[in-house]
DNA sequence: TCAAATAGTTTGATTTGCAAACATTTTATC
DNA sequence: GATAAAATGTTTGCAAATCAAACTATTTGA
């Protein structure tokens, strides 16, 4: 069990996740760029503003299939973010690019997230400036081997379990 | 612009949000109960592990209308984690709980949850810990603050605008 | 050349979500 | 007490996001 302290820090801890993706909706969906969701946005960011990128190599990015991109593409090339061509050079691959627009949103996008670090570093001495960004480097490691951690267990588990619910 | 140190944190602090996401997904969906998504999930942590809760409390808690609690909790009845029956009292109401299965889901949930603060918390000293519980808040007071700010210009746009979407 | 591999797209399904129409029950008003 | 208004859920129609599997087109390798 937790301590009443460390039982605040866990709340904090969780509800930053679910706002950071709310506000982020609230923030970039609704005002400009009102027709764009979180999911689209994150599209845009994974193509990035500069070279065209490949299906494959953006859904990987994105880690979703290429089923799924597919239909994502299909609705930002509709909406005009994103222009989409066949390579000349291998005429399998698909090439998406953003388009004006669509750098517009992508540079609106990463400007929020400069917003938000420099708000939260910028009131901070160097100190402790060093000591955040020391914790928030250690929470995504850590976070980060757990993520490792379960998809292994989930693999031992796909090799032989066949379903049983009951630990 | 953020300088490169900045720049790493950053990442690091994204990286969290969708990391932190996947790892529950992987983690407890996964493993036991892997007919579970993180939204019933979720929905199971809303509803608790005590008194039966009706199903608008249960949708505001969630943040989303009572029309897809209900579909969310047909699939949940149906799974065998959630009773649903209706108030003798008042019977508009309906009321749902967590069946034993459903507590047991919550628990290793819940434990999910512990695991990673204790995780996170227990290497440090009793400064640091402090301190680090101090910056969680603060990070999330400002993220509440700005999710606030952007609900608000929301409100404002739809009572005026009419779409544009050329900044 | 032709089989295998690679890159995307299409299709059918599920989950999650909203808004609006609807049904039922309770409360308040006349 | 009857009835209109309010409250509580459910249903329906729609869209986005996702996957897996079947499919198409193109390239590569044997």
């Amino acid at each position: 069990m937790l301590n009443p302290s460390d039982q605040d820090f866990a709340k904090s801890l969780l509800r930053i996740f679910d706002n950071v993706l709310l506000t982020e909706e609230k923030a970039l969906s609704k005002g400009y760029f009102s027709d764009l969701s979180i999911a689209e946005l994150h599209t845009l960011e994974a193509i990035g503003p500069y070279e065209a990128r490949t299906m494959s190599e953006t859904a990987a990015r994105l880690g979703i299939t290429t089923g799924t991109l597919t239909v994502a593409i299909d609705r930002l090339v509709r909406k005009a973010y994103v222009e989409r061509y066949r390579d000349l050079k291998d005429r399998r691959v698909v090439r998406i690019r953003l388009t004006r627009q669509g750098k517009l949103a992508y540079r609106m996008h990463a400007k929020f997230h400069t917003l938000l670090v420099k708000r939260l570093l910028d009131p901070l001495g160097e100190q402790e400036k060093e000591r955040l960004i020391r914790l928030v480097k250690d929470i995504d490691e850590f976070i980060a081997e757990q993520y490792h951690k379960y998809s292994e267990e989930e693999k031992a588990l796909k090799a032989k379990d066949s379903g049983g619910k009951e630990p």
